[in-house]
DNA sequence: TGCTTCGTTTGGTCTGACCAAAACAGATTA
DNA sequence: TAATCTGTTTTGGTCAGACCAAACGAAGCA
């Protein structure tokens, strides 16, 4: 009870930067992530334990714990000890959640993002029809069947739509585009949610979504990227008049 | 001083939902901000004050005030009043830095993100040859000249490269576009910053805008996407050359 | 073995206090 | 009058200790 003391001295105004308390708590916390010490599904010790460790007051430790888990490098329920959180692409989309919603809100922000959106979607399956694999057109065989299958049931057709994009975006094998899709369809579900389920759009959907397939089948780059394009503004256009509706 | 009690009173949990006071108080603060009473670049109420007409304690205040800061709603430097911050692109991809550092980090991440940002780029040199305007034309015939003129000074030739992309980037007039190259470049910038600067390079890698202003010039799709492709594809392997080096 | 029970741990919140830095207002000076 | 210095107040950052309710865990019971 001597020698840690030196931490917690309050009189040293540190060099250059300001740093919280609490800034060095996350560092620590942070470090006994990627050390291993605290392995991924690990709970952390209570914030009483901390507190101790790092000679700081549990609210130092509770601000800390905040930032974690708002950086979703911890998973932090209320009521439940934290859980050390597996670092992957999907986490870092949810992290920005609350504020893309925000920024959806103001005029016009839907449709910038839905337009990149296309544009990455157009770089997609141009990709696909350059150089899709045969397991790669399996999977979209696959989910283009049972988009076609589910037609007459509008609730498993808007799942199976969703899955033949997600079939799209794995072609890369990049890990990345999953947890774009992934991304892109939370955000734009609450848009799309508001739209009637119509058996013939159902129909309209899967023609185009035919169409893509089939050009990529061809390996036709530009037929594939205008398949996509005209679905993609298809669907806004459904959007924008289910807009109006209301 | 007895009707607002409500809301303070403890005894009731919520229906479905975990509700923390932490959570109210950063709603009300949201509510606050959407509402206009609190306009962008404004100061908040100290806490003391929202503690008060929250009817909650300071330390559940500052628990919603770091949330506010975490989540980018506001900017709290330490010691000094949180300002509303305008929640524009940019800081949605501020957010998730701390996140996307720790992906880049792990295997493979550096050249996942990098294939995105090929992905993109690809599409929109290819929407640029296919409807750039005079605009766009001139901004980027400017950006190429001023690249041009900084071949001999590796510093100034950084600069103008990423703001020949940048030009790019404003193309699709998306204010999305230009923070996404804004976050590419910071969040690829460590490891352009680990290369030797050397002339030669810099020459070849402007006759490789050049290429692709040109082919952007003749509207001629394929030939700007080849020649934007190329362009990264060398990049990237000067990446890896510096990378073997250390 | 499976389920209930009851003390313990732990997160969430509150109170009240202290310090240093920032903001402010007033006096002083050029 | 404008700029500068100064002292007071406000405010954020931190601490200590306390309470509650829910989660946890182990002992006890069926």
């Amino acid at each position: 009870m001597s020698i840690e003391n030196e931490i917690a001295a309050p009189h040293l105004k540190d060099d250059g930067q300001r740093h919280r308390a609490a800034d060095n708590v996350f560092q620590h916390v942070v470090e006994l992530i990627d050390s291993g010490v605290l392995a991924e599904g690990a709970p952390l010790p209570s914030e009483r334990e901390i507190s101790e460790t790092c000679a700081v007051s549990r609210t130092v430790v509770r601000e800390a714990v905040l930032a974690l888990s708002n950086k979703g490098l911890i998973d932090a329920r209320p009521g439940y000890r934290p859980i050390v959180r597996k670092a992957n692409y999907d986490t870092a989309f949810e992290t920005v959640d609350s504020v893309v919603s925000r920024l959806l809100m103001q005029p016009g922000g839907i449709r910038n993002l839905f337009d990149t959106r296309i544009m990455i979607e157009a770089s997609l399956v141009r990709q696909a029809a350059a150089e899709a694999g045969k397991n790669d057109i399996a999977a979209l065989q696959n989910a283009l069947n049972a988009n076609e299958a589910a037609i007459d049931d509008s609730e498993r057709f808007y799942q199976t739509d969703i899955a033949f994009h997600a079939a799209l975006f794995e072609v890369p094998q990049n890990p990345l585009m999953p947890a774009i899709h992934k991304a892109y369809t939370s955000w734009l579900a609450p848009q799309w949610s508001r739209m009637p389920r119509l058996p013939d759009r159902n129909r309209s959907n899967f023609i185009a979504h035919k169409e893509i397939f089939d050009a990529i089948l061809m390996r036709d780059p530009d037929r594939a990227e205008q398949a996509l394009r005209n679905h993609l503004a298809a669907a806004w256009t459904q959007v924008e008049q289910s807009f109006d509706e209301s």
